[in-house]
DNA sequence: TCTATAGTGTCAATCAATTGTCGATATTTT
DNA sequence: AAAATATCGACAATTGATTGACACTATAGA
């Protein structure tokens, strides 16, 4: 009750939107998009709404739409016109855009920015591109988009020389500390399923880690994140004493681990039936036999991931 | 009741914030936006409430909201806003925080209890253990107060077998993607000193550089967390493209490793002589030959860091 | 193919409001 | 005595509003 609205003013508006000062003016004046109050000094204040309406428009324009044709639609409307572009099938491929241009370039642009960022150790400047990326696509589009092609473009450019251990450890850092105050709305409901997620032991690079329980939690799942290096019988009392609904394995660097092998075994062993295990991350497919062997479902690409999510979260009611 | 409450100058009010005593006492003028108390010849006394809540400010009017809109604001009114431009979904969360309960919440209490949240796995009730620790001790606290004394208590229990790796597993990841989410909320002006924080290639266990980074940013630096296990030209690369104002070292698991030792004298010889270097963690004393030997500053305890980082704070400005 | 036109984003200029900084001087703290 | 603080008023810098112009793009039509 107490709540008196809040306001923002253009400033942080444009910072929320990734629309200039200039553009939110603008579109005020031809196309009514929105009408903020006016402060005393006549400076615009903006409601929460709008501000909702306007990342709204601006996702439509990413999507390839123009300003001219959509901003006479109703907030409820654009919902729905983006969640058909998008949302609707995770299948991820808006092939039916006339402007699947558009998304793959913009996703492009921005993994350079963010690679200039890498390369400049601005860290803040990487931070200010993943904002970006969240207005636009998202916190799955940011994860899929932006940061994993950008892990793969660090890697690449390591390898070749271009960049050092310094700047891949700085993207590192910056990734996993934006993702985990991102998707650290650890208030979910308690009833929601939960998952627990490492690397088996020996296993030491943990980003891996943190990108799927972003993306998990995104999902609707409480997420355990059990840290990197975990022994298989570690790992069972933790999702135990929890009740998890899953286990998920992040495995990226070495693709021929025989340890790897074993930990998953005994994984398999000593975990109780009921529960799944998910098995992901670049050198994952490696192993492929052995987790066929175990029963275990490997996920190639992040669409499996979240497929494997949604079926397991049924699962067991 | 007994303990008198902490009072702060204008000048440690300012470095905490990143807001200059001018503006403090504008804002104070035009917007009232804290009232602190007056001493007996007539200086401001801030209150720890009173900082929390300019830094508030200070994190809205970084995201592109100004002064004037916000002052009048109520704290939590503030913390709706700051969540609404970072998480966007934030509705999701109507703290529960009646944690009014403020029965004498001594520290040795809430260690307690955190042990057992970790004992019991339930890393949502360590969080919340954190959270009300934050409002109890603020900041500070929390990491003197209870993170530190819980981390000791957890490394013994797990020696004597009580607890085990999963545990300290659960309240690593517990503890560290609490601390990031908290001090990362710090965009601290430009202007503010620098700080780059890591371990010695060959040390692991990284829990020790949230700590510092999270000390470090409560006392208005910005913080690069540099990860775990970078060589020192790597560090040295770091603090010279950022033009950083201190290096701090964590050292913490092995106490006899000479490689930890050439590694520190490798880093001072690389790093221009004007960026201190700082050592501390608990297994750096052993290191204290060589940390003299190089001129680095030892600090061996939460106070002496604090310290350490006002000393160096105007270094070479 | 070329051109006209509509749709968009950006810019410049100007005025007004907001906000940060400074100087002068008196007082307090160390 | 030196350093830090308080107060007040003045001033400078930044930001925002408004308007009109301009540049770029895509497309319809010649």
């Amino acid at each position: 009750m107490s709540s008196p609205p809040l306001r923002h003013s253009v400033q942080s508006v444009s910072r929320r939107t990734g629309l200039s000062p200039h553009v939110l003016r603008v579109w005020e004046k031809r196309y009514s998009t929105v009408q903020p109050e006016r402060s005393h000094g006549n400076q615009r204040l903006y409601s929460e709404a709008d501000v909702e309406r306007l990342i709204l428009l601006r996702r439509a324009i990413e999507l390839g739409h123009s300003i001219g044709t959509i901003a006479h639609l109703t907030s409820p409307q654009l919902k729905a016109l983006l969640a058909k572009a998008t949302g609707d099938l995770p299948s991820a491929a808006p092939d039916k855009a006339k402007h699947a241009r558009s998304e793959s370039v913009n996703s492009r642009k921005l993994v350079d920015e963010a690679l200039r960022k890498v390369a400049a150790m601005d860290v803040g400047g990487l931070e200010a591109v993943f904002d970006n990326a969240l207005i636009v696509f998202g916190k799955m589009g940011l994860i899929t988009q932006l940061i994993g092609p950008l892990l793969s473009e660090i890697g690449a450019r390591w390898r070749s020389g271009e960049l050092q251990i310094a700047h891949e450890h700085l993207a590192s850092e910056a990734i996993r500390s934006y993702l985990g105050s991102t998707f650290r709305q650890f208030a979910i409901h308690p009833s929601a399923p939960l998952i627990v997620i490492t690397t088996p032991a020996g296993q030491l690079h943990d980003l891996g880690i943190w990108i799927a329980g972003a993306a998990a939690s995104n999902m609707g799942w409480r997420v355990t994140i059990a840290g990197a290096s975990l022994p298989a019988e570690e790992v069972v009392r933790i999702a135990q004493v929890q009740e998890a609904k899953a286990v998920a394995l992040s495995i990226i660097h070495p693709g021929n681990d025989p340890g790897v092998d074993s930990e998953l075994r005994r994984l398999r062993r000593m975990l109780p039936a009921s529960i799944p295990i998910i098995v992901g991350g670049c050198a994952a497919v490696s192993y492929r036999e052995t987790i066929d062997a175990i029963g275990a479902r490997l996920v190639e690409s992040f669409n499996d991931f979240t497929e494997a999510l949604e079926e397991f979260r049924q699962g067991r009611n």
